[in-house]
DNA sequence: GTCTATAAATGGATAGAC
DNA sequence: GTCTATCCATTTATAGAC
């Protein structure tokens, strides 16, 4: 239950090495599909070994998710994003997200977290703190910053961010999600993200325009 | 991998009790946590019995996804969309939609399906077709319909029923997915899918109004 | 800390009687 | 078709030497 080393192990130890390996198999297997054993072959590194760093599975696998969550790429647009205009603003903010959600790390950590809620309620939690939590109160705080400026009129903002992010995603994330398409090139998420940004904008048109 | 059962056992046989019992374990707790000796025990069958109506743990998954997704609530209400106003058909299409996918079967199914897709690729695209793909395709053609009347402005329908599902979903599906908050009421329920409705009819208005 | 080897349990699938 | 009992592979986790 107690995490044994730290979010973000220094490169090269064998922590890191393990939480590296598990990374990559978790993500293109499954959890469960996954043996500890595979584990600690493919960090080169014994089982025992394995085991002296996560007290388990399910430890190693909340360390990694943490992990992966830790570096998001979201991080560093929020303040260009507040100083454009509200569409180019959106648009930024819209193409990183998208390009984000469409990656194959952050589907199969959503996918795999997905299926391991029912077993590991506290994981979702962790996930959603760590990762989804962050983004949504920046983009809030974008809206309303814009519904204070006047380019938008948005009342509620929760929900105004709520929309942006599922016109965002949309099907087009599920089919991912269900491996049912390869990812679209830059060119069509651009255009996606710019459909997506013009209905939004023109549904939160102010009234005098 | 053929599928010994038909799709909907009839009732009160033993197939119709054992997929009872392996729709609610597995729905419950997931696919790989559910050993075929708990849906035996469940089912009051013996695991032989078990075995000689479907062949593998995974073919039984199968049929269960299939008879879940068979019995869809979405299939009555597209004669009904298709006759009123584009506002009216939208809500009551998002309605449907949104008291579906907030319900405890559709969440654990769709759980599931994602924390499988890795190992069983082909449930992904079986999931699809029996599910999302005829609500999509239904929901397409009132799109174009309403298009044609004139009552929205839309271009690409294709585009404009993944957002109008975009909006639907938004958020409240994620944390629905990832049991971080209560279903909500059908009251906020309906509150939301006017929220969304009215966003799209404002971005899709004709210019003539 | 790290390894080899192994314990202990679980789970998917089957054999053979009725 | 159905049952009881069992096989065999896999997997998590640990014991004990270095």
């Amino acid at each position: 239950m107690t995490t044994l080393v730290a979010p973000t192990p220094e490169a090269g130890s064998k922590p890191a090495q393990i939480m590296d390996a598990a990374g990559t198999l978790f993500l293109e297997h499954g959890y469960s599909a996954v043996s500890m054993d595979a584990v600690a072959k493919k960090a080169n590194v014994s089982k025992a070994t394995l085991y002296a760093h996560f007290g388990s599975k399910e430890e190693l696998f909340r360390a990694m998710v943490a992990c992966e969550c830790a570096n998001s790429v979201m991080a560093g647009i929020w303040d260009d994003a507040m100083r454009l205009p509200a569409a180019d603003g959106l648009r930024l903010i819209g193409r990183t997200f998208v390009r984000f959600i469409a990656s194959p790390k952050a589907l199969g950590l959503y996918r795999m977290v997905l299926g391991e809620v029912l077993r590991q309620p506290q994981l979702a939690q962790a996930f959603y703190d760590s990762g989804p939590a962050e983004t949504f109160q920046r983009a809030r705080q974008f809206m309303s910053h814009m519904a204070e400026r006047g380019e938008l009129a948005i009342t509620d903002c929760d929900l105004a961010t709520h929309q942006f992010f599922g016109l965002l995603k949309a099907n087009m994330h599920m089919k991912l999600l269900l491996c049912l398409s390869e990812r679209p090139s830059d060119a069509d998420l651009e255009r996606f993200v710019d459909a997506a940004v013009d209905l939004f904008v023109k549904g939160y048109a102010p009234a005098g325009r």
